[in-house]
DNA sequence: CATTTCACCTGGTGGC
DNA sequence: TGCCACCAGGTGAAAT
């Protein structure tokens, strides 16, 4: 489900809602793919802390955590944030296909395949659902590990020559190279579909046959398109919701993914699907060459 | 080493 | 209605 826009319209709404809270209580379900390592399933990193800042990197949610402190009086719910707090922890979210990070209260119905439930000091609750399990979940410990960094250079603030850099030489298929995150985080299928159509290249090219107009063009195409697609809140194509449960509107603005046989939006010729990197993969025939 | 394929999961859709 | 094949926003291990 979720690429870049998705996860930093959820980073940013679940960072609205809870920044400055205290996690009280947590519960994790039974099954073990979520977590990262075994570790991970132990309560005991997560209760207590405060969460300073939520915010994402390629497609990983970064929750920083505070050190574990209770808030001043009882009934003082809402304690002041302390941007200027060192984190001491973090707790990474990865969404995989169908992964939903939403803020809750407490009483509203658990839904299927609810792996995680974090009960905040304010009364709400913050859940990690998942039903097909490719989602991950990762604590920690900035005293013993290193803090999170994404693999791959971010497209949004990317320059022209690092980024052409990343394909130079390669044999690949420009898409196969997009969805690869040790190069780019946080462009999945969708954007890596309607971001080669805005720049009128064809998925199969090789990454490293790109001409340097084509890559900036390219460079450029992805960075209007995800800016874009954040703007509307994402793509909802079955499922996808936000941190509030509300449903994002670029899939309205698509221009090739999920539109086979229909008319290009540009020049009326049907978009052709093809299987490319095992992902399916639509584009213009005219348009992109 | 670079590149491609496949397994990991559940659920929705469309054909028969 | 039931059964079944196929498809889906991602990723990393295994194969080539």
């Amino acid at each position: 489900m979720p690429e870049l826009p998705e996860v930093e319209t959820i980073a940013r709404g679940v960072h609205e809602r809870v920044h400055g809270d205290f996690i009280d209580k947590v519960w994790f379900g039974k099954h073990p793919q979520p977590f990262k390592t075994p570790a991970t399933r132990q309560s005991r990193g997560l209760e207590g802390r405060v969460l300073l800042a939520v915010h994402r990197t390629g497609k990983h949610i970064v929750c920083e955590l505070g050190p574990a402190s209770k808030p001043n009086r009882p009934g003082d719910t809402r304690p002041c944030n302390q941007p200027e707090q060192q984190p001491e922890a973090q707790w990474i979210v990865h969404l995989g296909m169908t992964g939903r990070l939403l803020v809750t209260t407490p009483e509203s119905p658990v839904a299927t395949h609810t792996h995680a439930r974090l009960s905040l000091a304010s009364g709400r609750e913050l859940r990690f659902v998942d039903p097909r399990r490719f989602g991950r979940l990762e604590f920690r410990d900035l005293r013993r590990d290193a803090a999170f960094h994404a693999a791959g250079e971010e497209p949004l603030t990317i320059q022209s020559k690092p980024f052409a850099a990343l394909f130079h030489g390669r044999r690949m298929p420009i898409k196969a190279a997009l969805l690869n995150q040790k190069l780019l985080s946080g462009v999945g299928n969708i954007y890596a579909d309607e971001s080669l159509f805005h720049a009128g290249i064809r998925p199969r090219k090789l990454a490293g046959r790109l001409t340097k107009a084509e890559l900036e063009r390219l460079r450029l195409a992805l960075r209007e398109v995800l800016q874009h697609a954040i703007r509307l809140g994402g793509s909802s194509v079955s499922d996808y919701v936000d941190a509030a449960g509300v449903r994002g509107f670029f899939q309205l603005e698509h221009c090739v993914y999920m539109r086979t046989g229909l008319p290009c939006r540009s020049c009326d010729t049907p978009i052709q699907r093809i299987l490319l990197a095992g992902r399916g993969t639509h584009y213009c025939p005219k348009c992109q060459r």
